[in-house]
DNA sequence: TTGACAAATGACACTGTGTCACATATAATG
DNA sequence: CATTATATGTGACACAGTGTCATTTGTCAA
């Protein structure tokens, strides 16, 4: 989080500093973003930074975390509406990304933060994961209906979420690549029908 | 590559400058490793390093290119015992690459490898691609038998190599996190035994 | 008006980068 | 062997960026 400082400043200044950072967390990766080019861009002396936020990571978090949010919000709900079919959620979680990281103005940005997520971060918002829980489907076992499902336990729900997990991120992150939506949509729900049916022909024990 | 200069080099120097690298790269992801560290290290003068390769991508792409080439020659073999199962094949490759990567003395090197590896690289080992080919299942498609699989056409093929790679990729970097290299095993053939039949219990149209 | 506290500033010391003019080896030639 | 040519090694140099901190500037209450 940012220092009070900041949160102190006039929403016009606040704006400056959010919008020079958007532009240069969109030009490279966080990691490779400069403060530099930060403060010069929004007109603040290098000093004042560090007297705002702890990091430039403190920031990219502060500027993305809203966004997040709202998402997550939304997707809470929308889950519910789905009768515990987990297919059809993580349906929705991959359109409900795909609507709002690849299709707004802020497209760039995402994509740099999406492309460069790490494959050993297990949650796709790790980054954020300092502010205590990380969103996991995990936490909706009791949710999900699992009478036609080969899930007997816990862990082999963990199991089955986390290949859905990441088999979605890849198939957001497509999307900042090729730019045929519908194609990259199609070719998700075809995924998705393999992880629910299998890629073998025959009945397990048939 | 490196330049010819460095191959010039003895033996023994060339080793200096390699094992120099290699802690370096094992303490840091490639991005932040340092340069003078390296050749403070090897007991060489800056500019000596830039007469030996062109950045530090170069020279750690050399040092672990051989030991990628080793792998790829021995599972190009192996694939051919499987005698065209695929998930067979990707078990193989899991197998190999935890044999080679995780239980070797240079396990901290790759670990910092393939932590870092970016959710957006299609290939594993993409840090290779400027080799010209890419190591893809995709490749294999006359030799895979795909009498028994929802596999219709080579489209529908690279879609299930995409899946498999990522669900393979993913099962080895948790062998450099959690430790029981039996119980992530285990893990990972259920994941294939998911992908196989499927989450879903009942046939697909029943 | 003054004093006290908060915020802003940019010079500073650091760390690391890639380059280049020069020094030093090594080989080739008469 | 001396001389020239060529290849290799070197570290000082100019840059670019970092985080800090003593000092300046601004604000508000007494």
């Amino acid at each position: 989080m940012p220092k009070e400082t900041f949160l102190k400043l006039s929403n016009e200044k606040q704006q400056k500093v959010i919008n020079s950072a958007k532009k240069e967390f969109a030009r490279v990766p966080v990691q490779e973003a400069s403060i530099k080019n930060i403060v010069e861009e929004a007109g603040i002396a290098r000093g004042s930074f560090y007297q705002y936020f702890e990091s430039k990571e403190d920031l990219l978090i502060y500027i993305i975390k809203e966004n997040i949010e709202q998402l997550n919000n939304k997707l809470k709900e929308e889950i519910l509406k789905k009768n515990g079919d987990i297919f059809e959620i993580y349906i929705t979680i991959y359109d409900n990304m795909v609507e709002n990281f690849v299709e707004k103005d802020e497209s760039k940005l995402y994509k740099q933060i999406f492309e460069n997520i790490k494959s050993s971060d297990e949650s796709t918002f790790n980054i954020l994961k300092e502010n205590g829980k990380r969103i996991g489907m995990a936490d909706y076992y009791e949710l999900i209906d699992k009478t036609n499902l080969r899930i007997e336990n816990e862990r082999e729900f963990k199991i089955v979420c986390r290949m859905l997990d990441i088999i979605t991120r890849n198939a957001v992150i497509r999307n900042f690549k090729k730019n045929s939506k519908e194609e990259n949509r199609k070719e998700f729900l075809e995924k998705i029908d393999y992880l629910k049916y299998g890629i073998v022909k025959e009945e397990k024990n048939a």
